[in-house]
DNA sequence: GGGCCCGCAGGG
DNA sequence: CCCTGCGGGCCC
């Protein structure tokens, strides 16, 4: 078995084409022959495929919102059964975890405008920016994995001896930042209004230049979830709990109390933090409940 | 080795 | 078009 390879793969340049599954696979660009997730829990997730089926699936070109897999009839393809945070799943959280890159391929057969005529295409790496459950239109809990391009600089050796022609020639996707730009006046205000000091644990950070505290927001900004950048949808956390949060290691109950953190959340008089925002979080976030959290790996 | 999986071809 | 059988590679 050869060795499992994060990002592109020497050859096989961005907007590379393939016949099929099997030539993609022989190439080492996406080893696995059907499944669309090539990875592990412990390594991470080198590689997907978008060829279609998964009804919850998104693709904006840049961003694509990606559904994990399992709880699907082998035959029909219909969704059947809540899926679990295991395999596949796992690799691909372990690679947003890590910030690993992903190679994405598209297949034809998905609908998407961003889909090659015939075939499939390697379209670049992304990055696994955010991973969640939902219920999709199945009725069935499904997990989604956000998925944003890394944007393509020309490597040195591509840019020597590269003509003005060739360079045009070359078909180049305008690259949209979806990012929200989080700091905005009221996360600054926020952050203020607690003197920098984390809601969780009441840290402060202070630098040469002054304190340091993170604006987290509650419901996440951006589609699907489309919070508000409102005080009410933002806290002010320490990176390590900001972090924590992101990533449904901590949970913040109905009565302000927490799971994955000692007491209770810290609320300066003057900031309304919204109940239903919470509710989001928590919904979407939190481990399900038969799902069993994978055993924390040591390093010996 | 068992079970899983975003194939694929072939036939109706 | 849809359904079926037969799959290879890889994770666990």
């Amino acid at each position: 078995m050869a060795e499992r390879t994060f990002g592109q793969i020497p050859g096989y340049p961005e907007g590379t084409t393939f016949d099929s599954r099997a030539e993609l696979s022989e190439a080492g660009v996406h080893r696995p022959l059907m499944a669309g997730i090539s990875g592990n829990a412990r390594d991470g997730a080198d590689s997907i495929v978008l060829s279609g089926g998964y009804e919850d699936d998104k693709d904006l070109g840049d961003e694509i919102v990606y559904t994990g897999h399992g709880g699907r009839d082998p035959r029909t393809g219909v969704q059947v059964s809540d899926q679990a945070l295991r395999g596949g799943n796992l690799a691909l959280a372990k690679s947003s975890l890590e910030g690993l890159p992903v190679r994405v391929i598209r297949g034809s057969r998905h609908a998407s405008p961003y889909s090659p005529e015939s075939g499939y295409r390697y379209d670049g790496l992304y990055t696994v920016d955010d991973y969640w459950h939902d219920v999709g239109r199945s009725g069935f809990l499904i997990w989604r994995f956000r998925l944003l391009k890394v944007p393509t600089v020309p490597s040195a050796a591509e840019r020597v001896g590269e003509g003005r022609a060739d360079y045009s020639a070359a078909p180049r996707r305008e690259t949209t930042v979806l990012r929200v730009v989080r700091d905005t006046r009221q996360a600054r205000e926020i952050k203020a209004l607690y003197d920098y000091r984390c809601q969780v644990c009441g840290t402060r950070l202070e630098g040469p230049a002054g304190p340091y505290a993170e604006a987290a927001h509650i419901r996440p900004l951006g589609a699907p979830h489309d919070g508000p950048d409102t005080p009410d949808n933002t806290l002010c956390l320490c990176p390590n709990h900001h972090a924590l949060f992101d990533h449904g290691g901590l949970v913040i109950e109905e009565d302000l109390t927490m799971t994955g953190a000692e007491g209770r959340l810290t609320v300066h008089p003057r900031h309304r933090i919204s109940n239903e925002h919470l509710r989001y979080r928590r919904e979407h976030y939190r481990a399900p409940e038969e799902e069993p959290r994978p055993a924390a790996r040591t390093t010996t």
